[in-house]
RNA sequence: GGCGCUGUCGUCUAGCGGUUAGGACAUCGCCCUUUCACGGCGAAGAUCGCGGGUUCGAAUCCCGCCAGCGUCACCA
C-alpha cells in the first residue's frame, strides 16, 4: 500500500488570492482528491512587514468560495501544525541548529552595506554577483570572537560542488550546476528562517509528498533538495505547473486588468465556473470543455498537465459562466442572483411571496441572456422601475410618427377590456391590432417595447408586459404617448 | 548577462513517425425570431517559431539558432 499523498498550498498572506495562486491551489486540490489524499493548507506569513490579517482572511475566503476546503490548516487544525510559519520558528531553530552544528551551514557577519557593494563591483565590472564566501574561511578563533561579541549574523547554507538534479513531474529531468548556487541564506540576522529553508522543514515536517507549485519556483528548487539531502528528510515529488500570463504575454498582474479572485465573485462568475475555467488553463481532457467539480477530481492528473504558460483569457470564462448560469433552475439563480438585484434597489432586504415570484419570473425571462450575474439588474430594471426615459436612436426611430400614438391609444383600451391579462392573451391582442391596421407585428411590438421598457432590446415582449402587469403597462403607454406628442 | 523553462489557428488546447493537423472560446455568415440573447448550421483562421539533419515519410526523433517568459535578495 502506498503512503497517502500529501500536497499543500502555502500562499503568504501579502496580498489578495489571485488567479494563478487559485489555480495552483486547485491543482492541489484536484490532485489531493484523485489519489485519496490530503490538500493542506500552510501560511507562510514570515515576511511580517507584508504580511496582513486581510490579505488572510481574503485567501481563506476565496478557497472556501471557490469550494477548495483544506483537510488541514487554519480554523480546521490537523496533527502536524501549527500551520503559520510564524508559529513553527522553534522547529526552524532546531534544523538550524543541526547544520551549523554539522558543519553544513554556517555563521556569516558581512553586514548588508558589504554585500550591497560587492554586488554593485559586480555588476559594474560586468561580472556574475555571487557571495565571496569571505565568512566561510573564517578562522576558529575569529569565528568564536565575533560569536561571543553578538556581532549580528546570518547563517549560510555551505554548498558543495556537483550536479542537482529535479526529477519534475511535468518537466522532466532538470539539472543545474552546484557552482551557479553561492552559499545561500538560510536564517536571516533576526533569526527567522527564509523561505527556501522554512519550506524545506515544513515540506518535510508536514509529512508532503508532493510539491505542485508555479514554474516561478524552479529556480529554487535545487536549493532546496540540497537543504533535504543536508537535513535527512526524504524528498517530495515536484511538480511545476506552468504560469499564467496576460494578453502581452508578460506574467499576469494587475494592470492586465482583474487578477483577484475575488473581483470576479463580485462580477457574478459563478465558483464553479472559475473552477472549471481555472482548470482548463494548463490541464484538459480531450474535447471536453465543462466538467463539474467532481469529474476534475476523478479524470484530473499531473501527466495532462501541459509545459507551456497559459494566456488569461477570459473570454472563454465568460462563456462558460453562461453556460453555468443556463444550467441552473430558477431558485438556485434567485438564490445567487438576488444580491445583485438588493444591491441596486430594485428589491428590499425581506422581499415578500409576491415580490420573490416576480424576482425569479424576471430571472427566468433573462436567463438565456446572461454571462455575469451582475448584469441581472441592468437587464431587468424595467419589470421593477417605470423607465426613466427612451434610449434616444430607437425613440427616433420608433417614437416619430403620430400613429404611434394613436396606436398606443387603442392599445391601452385593448388592455383595458381584456378578460384575461396573461401572455397568450396579449399575443393574440397585438397579432390582431396590427393585422387590422395592416401592418406587420414587429411595426407594433418595437414601439411598444421602447414604450414599456426603454429599451430597443428585452426578453419577449409578451412575457414581459405579463410580467409588468396591466394597469403598469396601460401607464406606461399613456407616458409614451406624451412623450411623441410632446416631441413631434 | 548566467542559469532554467517554453514555442500547434487571435486565445485555451488535441496530437506522442503516415490525420484533409481535430475540438472549444472569440470572429464572420445563414437559420430560428418581435428585439437582444440562447440554440442550430456553416465559414474563415495554424506552411505546427526558424534552419538543418535522421527517415520512404516529421508537428511528432536529433542538432543549431531565434523569440518569449521565469529566476538570480537577510521577499515568499
Amino acid at each position: 500500500m502506498e503512503r497517502e499523498t500529501r500536497v499543500r498550498f502555502a500562499p503568504s498572506p501579502t496580498g489578495y488570492l489571485h488567479v494563478g495562486g487559485a489555480r495552483t491551489a486547485l491543482f492541489n486540490y484536484l490532485f489531493a482528491r484523485n489519489t485519496g489524499g490530503k490538500f493542506i493548507l500552510r501560511i507562510e506569513d514570515t515576511d511580517l512587514e507584508r504580511s496582513s490579517e486581510e490579505a488572510m482572511r481574503d485567501i481563506l475566503q476565496g478557497l472556501r468560495w471557490l469550494g477548495l476546503e483544506w483537510d488541514e490548516g487554519p480554523q480546521v487544525g490537523g496533527d502536524r501544525g501549527p500551520y503559520f510559519q510564524t508559529e513553527r520558528i522553534d522547529l526552524y531553530t532546531a534544523y538550524m541548529n543541526q547544520l551549523e552544528r554539522e558543519g553544513l551551514a554556517y555563521r556569516c557577519y558581512c553586514t548588508t552595506e558589504e554585500l550591497s557593494a560587492e554586488r554593485e563591483r559586480a555588476a559594474a565590472e560586468g561580472r556574475e554577483y555571487k557571495y565571496n564566501e569571505k565568512c566561510r574561511r573564517l578562522a576558529p578563533n575569529e569565528r568564536e570572537q565575533r560569536s561571543r561579541a553578538g556581532t549580528p549574523s546570518v547563517l549560510r547554507f555551505a554548498m558543495t560542488p556537483g550536479t542537482t538534479i529535479v526529477d519534475d513531474m511535468v518537466r522532466g529531468r532538470v539539472s543545474f550546476d552546484n557552482a551557479l548556487l553561492d552559499d545561500f541564506v538560510i536564517v536571516k540576522s533576526d533569526g527567522m528562517a527564509t523561505y527556501n529553508f522554512a519550506v524545506v522543514v515544513d515540506d518535510a515536517l508536514m509529512g508532503i509528498t508532493h510539491v505542485i507549485r508555479g514554474e516561478d519556483h524552479l529556480s529554487n528548487t535545487p536549493r532546496q533538495i540540497l537543504l533535504y539531502k543536508a537535513l535527512g528528510f526524504a524528498l517530495p515529488r515536484f511538480a511545476h505547473i506552468p504560469l499564467i500570463m496576460g494578453a502581452d504575454r508578460t506574467r499576469l498582474s494587475k494592470r492586465h486588468g482583474a487578477t483577484a479572485v475575488t473581483s470576479y465573485r463580485d462580477q457574478g462568475i459563478l465558483p464553479q465556473a472559475m473552477i472549471n475555467f481555472l482548470a482548463l488553463l494548463g490541464w484538459g481532457y480531450g474535447d471536453k470543455q465543462l466538467f463539474d467539480m467532481a469529474e476534475l477530481c476523478e479524470l484530473f492528473s499531473i501527466e495532462r498537465v501541459n509545459k507551456n504558460p497559459a494566456v488569461f483569457d477570459t473570454d472563454k470564462l465568460e462563456w462558460m459562466n453562461g453556460q453555468y448560469i443556463r444550467a441552473m433552475n430558477i431558485d438556485d439563480l434567485y438564490q445567487v442572483g438576488f444580491p445583485y438585484l438588493l444591491q441596486a434597489g430594485l428589491v428590499s432586504e425581506e422581499p415578500d411571496e409576491g415580490m420573490i415570484m416576480k424576482c425569479k419570473e424576471a430571472l427566468r425571462l433573462v436567463q438565456d441572456r446572461l454571462r455575469y450575474l451582475s448584469e441581472i439588474p441592468d437587464l431587468t430594471v424595467f419589470f421593477f422601475e417605470r423607465p426613466d426615459g427612451y434610449e434616444p436612436e430607437a425613440a427616433d426611430k420608433w417614437f416619430a410618427r403620430s400613429e404611434t400614438a394613436i396606436r398606443f391609444e387603442k392599445m391601452v383600451s385593448g388592455l383595458q377590456s381584456m378578460a384575461l391579462f396573461n401572455v397568450e392573451a396579449v399575443e393574440t391582442l397585438i397579432r390582431n391590432s396590427a393585422s387590422m391596421e395592416g401592418i406587420k407585428a414587429g411595426e407594433l411590438i418595437h414601439p411598444l417595447r421602447l414604450a414599456l421598457t426603454g429599451r430597443k432590446a428585452s426578453p419577449g415582449i409578451f412575457e414581459t408586459m405579463e410580467l409588468i402587469g396591466r394597469d403598469e403597462c396601460v401607464i406606461r403607454l399613456q407616458k409614451a404617448v406624451e412623450f411623441i406628442r410632446e416631441h413631434l
